[in-house]
DNA sequence: CAACGGGACTGAAGCGCTTAAGCAACACGC
DNA sequence: GCGTGTTGCTTAAGCGCTTCAGTCCCGTTG
């Protein structure tokens, strides 16, 4: 086990002062370019690296960044959204060598939780926060806290919100990087109307969340301009696992007048809906249609394909990782929206049947 | 922004030295019950919390461990089995106030270097590393940059390799948790074999994993023992992705002999191979049975339901947790198997069809 | 009754780094 | 010749905690 350098050690092969070398390494005027070069050249020999917690202490910043992901256990895991947008995150991350820590809890009490303690331990430099809802406790704990913060997947537009902070109330009070999932679940009705479709349920996700309120009031209001009655769109909850997505497909579907189109949360509860369908013998898309929120491997690995709506999720982390960075830097809140989901039509969709 | 409490400030107000202070929290002799309640009491008023960097730069301990998946972002994300086996390992790590680092990167080297950077940064008091490969660079780097490590789904007793450390060749030189892939995959064919088939391949994943070549081999092994030539029962190798694993479904499939039984390496491929059968008009299980390595909702959502080999993946990370504290605390290197994967049928394995 | 032992606590150093303040050497302008 | 900067470095303090070597006081003991 070798013994790791310190700046003591470079200061002595390169005969100068500790905080020379702590100048030169962190660029920082006060040295001349010839013995900064020398420096620099016994680092790379040592092999040094900075100590983080040394840097942390002194300088205040522990070069890292948190990430809770608040889910009941059952519902973990099939998603494909949570590992590509890490994937994303990490890429803008590890380029400025900041490490993520990331822990996994049962609700949103733990990860309050977690916050705090991360906060009070001095762990983290900011933190990521995915899943917003409404009347999230989140944001003014980590506003209280003093804790930089990047909301994954919020806002609408729906203003500054919790007030105090700001000020002007000009931009909202907290960053957030966010897709615009009211126009997308627009296109995705205007998309199936135009097909025919009249009965249409929406098979939401958690009723707490900001996005699946968002998606029920786009759903609601174009279903009004279209002039379609609310008992024939509409939403019904579920808690995005696959049991529910199946169970919600099977009441629908077993209606006197069922819907001719489905469109599902996430893929997994629209692969589950796809399975009951196959299951009561309803041929997709001649008998029923299914549009999936989220595209991954899951829609193309049914069969008929399904039509998903397809979104950059590792840019959306990136996005928001950068915005984190920004935020960091010291730059104001902002909202920055990530690109339009984009309908991908594949063999889940078609006219609904000429009986209707 | 409240400033956050320093053991000093404990100090002045229970009227004690800051040595006391530390000697109390941290359980030491040296402090009366009393002082120490009184200690405790203020601690609880003033809610403090240790300073990670600072607890790390004395006490050399970090309070992290890392934990690194390197896959290539398109194989990323439908597994379920990650996110279950982090969500394990929290619970332990949690429960210690350890923290989990947690890093994507591409690929194995990216991995190491990784590493290497967590080491001279002190970022980590030990990782975990997942994905063991066949000549793996890991056990070793990590063996010589002295950080402590437990390889998750390593061994199959295949004894301490490396070499040098342990000087009696008792034991491995590393610490592992692994489940039985040998046993069970001997289970797997034995079942199928008992239904009637005679004809199985095995779409197995990623030729280097250690866990691939154990399951190949187990499969040929039992194989022989069955007296089944090689012909008939075989693995073929696929990146684990829905892609190569549909393609890899299509092309034993259209052999002159087509197998009557696929034995997929996770739940991802199963789910996709058995769509490539609805297509290609064969049904499940009657014309083919499929088995999937790894349950997930992905097995149960399908029609019909995928028959899987069911492990407790959140159990497994637990169980790796545990093992890596036990090295932290000084614990010597440990093999510790975890319990054999089980054989859960559902609707997607029968009796090959009469014809054959 | 002085010497001793030990329990309870304090003081100070140190972990590896950052940073404010200090200082020597030199250049410049008047 | 002397102030006034500048440049290029050093010294020292400090971040919040741990830990080791003392110190002090009190009860024992020969």
């Amino acid at each position: 086990m070798a013994r790791r350098p310190t700046i003591k050690d470079i200061a002595r092969r390169a005969g100068v002062s500790e905080s020379a070398v702590s100048f030169a390494l962190n660029g920082r005027p006060g040295v001349s370019e010839q013995t900064r070069a020398r420096i620099r050249r016994v680092t790379e020999e040592l092999g040094w690296q900075p100590n983080s917690a040394a840097r942390a202490l002194s300088g205040e910043r522990s070069g890292a960044v948190g990430l809770v992901l608040a889910r009941p256990a059952h519902t973990l895991g099939v998603e494909s959204f949570f590992l590509q947008l890490v994937s994303g995150i990490q890429e803008v991350l590890s380029a400025e060598r900041i490490a993520l820590l990331f822990q996994v809890v049962e609700d949103i009490e733990a990860e309050c939780a977690v916050h705090r303690r991360w906060w009070a331990e001095r762990r983290v430099d900011g933190v990521l926060v995915v899943d917003p809802r409404t009347n999230d406790p989140r944001p003014e704990l980590l506003a209280g806290l003093g804790l930089p913060a990047v909301l994954i997947g919020g806002y609408g537009g729906e203003g500054d919100g919790e007030g105090g902070d700001g000020g002007g109330g000009e931009g909202p009070s907290v960053s957030r990087v966010w897709a615009d999932d009211t126009r997308a679940m627009t296109e995705v009705l205007d998309h199936l109307h135009g097909l025919g479709h009249r009965r249409i349920v929406h098979i939401a996700g958690l009723p707490g969340l900001a996005h699946t309120a968002r998606r029920v009031a786009a759903l609601r209001a174009e279903a009004e301009r279209l002039g379609l009655p609310a008992g024939q769109v509409r939403s019904v909850p579920t808690d995005y696992s696959d049991t529910e997505g199946a169970a919600a497909t099977r009441r629908v579907l077993a209606e006197p007048e069922p819907p001719t189109a489905l469109v599902y949360d996430n893929d997994v509860m629209a692969v589950a809906g796809s399975a009951v369908a196959a299951e009561l013998g309803i041929p997709v898309p001649g008998g029923l249609s299914i549009v999936a929120w989220d595209d991954s491997a899951l829609c193309r690995v049914t069969h008929p394909r399904l039509t998903a709506l397809v979104r950059d999720t590792a840019g959306f982390g990136r996005l928001a990782a950068e915005e984190l960075l920004a935020v960091l830097a010291g730059g104001p809140p902002r909202a920055r929206e990530s690109e339009l989901p984009r309908l991908e039509p594949r063999e889940s969709t078609s006219p609904p049947p000429a009986a209707y």
